[in-house]
DNA sequence: TCCGATCTATGACGGACGGTCTAGTTGCTT
DNA sequence: AAGCAACTAGACCGTCCGTCATAGATCGGA
């Protein structure tokens, strides 16, 4: 039996830790936000953050690539189970995205993309963790690729091309304060799939 | 008359500077490379930074993503004017970025890209540097396009599409350490370029 | 040829903040 | 009421970026 999941939860800090850590890391990546910001933001005291996150600063970093791997995820995999047609599954995912950064005046991005952008080297834990981010959602590209009736290996490529596009207009959107690339993007990931689907595949 | 530019240049060390800051922020953002790195790297010192660069480590930013656009800019015009075939073109530009991440084990990104990514309003002089090497890209990849014959507005899709799966590409590059997402990228656009060029565009 | 004047270059310094840790307090359980 | 897990406060030392007074280099004028 485990005893330990009955251990009493006290505080909370722990929970609000994370979600200001997605919120701050995704907006200014790694290095632009230090342990007092999330601190602050997530009303947790000093002590509690090496109580909860022995690892420290990039324990918590992991949690938040996991916590934003795991929503996003989720939202996929809702939209997946809907059964639409390309055209309308690339447009909804897309104009969510489109949505999410113009609501935000163009602070939200995507912290997998900017954690993987700044560490190189210098943190393999956290540069594994955006891996295994990137690629569940690529698997869950692929999926909804493969019911459309793609062929797998096409569905791969298809997959890994949506979420270049996807990574690629949230840079471009940040830099021109416009939700105008994901337009861009969609209309290039629709023309793609139609391809893939036309037949022998874009090559042919 | 101007007298000041023959003033006479003793040390080369702005120079070296603005090439240290494109090499290390491009590898680790601009919040992740502090001015003693820069100075390290570049040989100067201390002082001399806030000589060259009375704005500091941002001014030196903007100096370094200036670089970074204008050599970009210039190694695509090169290509533009050999005139290639669209599958040609756009096989030689991603080809020649995935050989760049590859070459240098996934370290270099792109420079423009993470400084957008870490930059929300933060620093907006900053943003508006990435904004408008953004944008002389795509202005080369629109004019590529434009040379197939590609429509005018056709052409500007294309670009932001080109640009943002390029970008895309860096980041799941950088986070997967393969150059497999470059492949992917360049069949989307090669797809979407035919169809830009099939007659009545993506949608019709 | 010499001499200020002006431009260029330098590294030691400081206030602030970075992430981390240890010593201590709280409150549940028995 | 004792023991232990859960949690916290404050201070630690290193690094951060930017400033400063001063040293070196070059030039125009006498």
């Amino acid at each position: 039996m485990e005893i330990l999941q009955a251990m009493p939860k006290r505080t909370d800090a722990k929970e609000h830790l994370i979600a200001a850590a997605v919120r701050l890391f995704r907006a200014h990546g790694y290095d632009g936000v230090g342990v007092a910001q999330l601190l602050e933001a997530s009303g947790a005291p000093r002590g509690s953050l090496y109580f909860h996150f022995p690892g420290g600063k990039e324990e918590i970093a992991i949690a938040a690539i996991r916590r934003a791997s795991a929503r996003v995820g989720e939202r996929l995999a809702a939209r997946r189970a809907r059964g639409e047609a390309p055209e309308v599954y690339i447009d909804g995912v897309l104009n969510a995205w489109a949505e999410e950064l113009s609501a935000s005046d163009y602070a939200n991005g995507c912290i997998v993309a900017i954690i993987a952008l700044e560490m190189g080297e210098r943190a393999p834990a956290l540069r594994e963790e955006t891996r295994a981010a990137f690629m569940k959602w690529e698997t869950e590209f692929a999926a909804a690729a493969r019911a459309w009736g793609m062929r797998e290996t096409d569905a791969e490529s298809f997959a890994s091309a949506m979420l270049g596009a996807i990574e690629g207009a949230i840079a471009l959107s940040r830099a021109k304060q416009s939700a105008a690339p994901f337009a861009h993007a969609a209309t290039a990931l629709k023309a793609l799939a139609r391809d893939y689907l036309a037949g022998s595949g874009p090559s042919g």
